[in-house]
DNA sequence: CAAGCACTTTACGTTAACGTAAACCTCGTC
DNA sequence: GACGAGGTTTACGTTAACGTAAAGTGCTTG
């Protein structure tokens, strides 16, 4: 039983403050459960820009959680343009200018849209799953009474 | 101002009971706003399987539904891969065989899986978006007080 | 009967979002 | 000092889901 020895800079770590905390490619690859090469992809559309040490590439917390996010919205269907779109604006915003700033409204209010178009879509994609397992298992009781 | 002239056959038919209705391509294509060449590409997937009369495709309110399903999955991202597979054992349901129902079981359980996620990330995200209108709508009131 | 639609098939083109392979560096360690 | 486990760049490949163009069929309408 050899002990897959805990990857130096993982452990070496873990007890810092996460807000100091910083990550390996690999290390937010398995946290996430994609390959290193979504996240360089990421970074070449221009939704990452990781800090450089030598020449690997260093993640902070707040790459982190611009990861996470863009892997929410892919979730909900929203292409990596539009994700981009998002978080490049919340960046420049405390310096943008009055008209960049009504477009970020107007593209979170779109958003918003969206996403209560989903719960609705979720509502009855539920009903009609719920109605197909009924029937289901209906024809499922009917197998077992008979033969 | 010359009327538009309604097509013939959406006109001579609005008066049938819906289910005996049956539609072509465009207007199928009007009513969910995608084009004739998705709804073909989705027959040649294997989601719809209209009748032909000679060489044109008619559409019944069957088609018509399955079409609906297909489009609001697309919207919660699932494959087209994924939806023929329940829509193909929704429709072989009353005949297929335990092991079938139950594989179909599976996936429905799978979809729900999914859907609550999706209501999970739905959440997160509505509040994010949230948060960040909040800071746009701050800046813009500070722009408005210098200057 | 010519013109104009709406439909048809066939087939090649396109875009997003990565996968995969090759060839290279740079550690720690056996 | 060879080696394995990570990292790097470059570049071509792949898949899904259509778009687009060409060329033909069939109706009905001026």
């Amino acid at each position: 039983m050899t002990q897959p020895s805990a990857p130096a800079n993982e452990a070496s770590q873990e007890a810092l403050p996460r807000q100091h905390r910083h990550y390996t490619i690999g290390e937010l690859a398995r946290m996430f459960e994609v390959t290193p090469r979504t996240i360089r992809f990421y970074e070449q559309e221009g939704l990452l820009a990781p800090r450089r040490e030598g020449q690997k590439r260093i993640y902070r917390e707040k790459d982190r959680v611009r990861l996470k996010l863009t892997l929410r919205g892919k979730r909900l269907g929203f292409s990596l343009a539009e994700i981009r779109e998002v978080v490049t604006m919340y960046d420049a915003m405390p310096d943008g200018n009055a008209r960049q700033l009504w477009r970020l409204l107007e593209i979170l209010a779109d958003k918003r849209d969206n996403l209560e178009r989903q719960l609705e879509d979720i509502r009855l994609m539920r009903m009609e799953i719920d109605d197909v397992d009924h029937r289901a298992r209906e024809v499922l009781r009917n197998l077992g009474h008979e033969a």
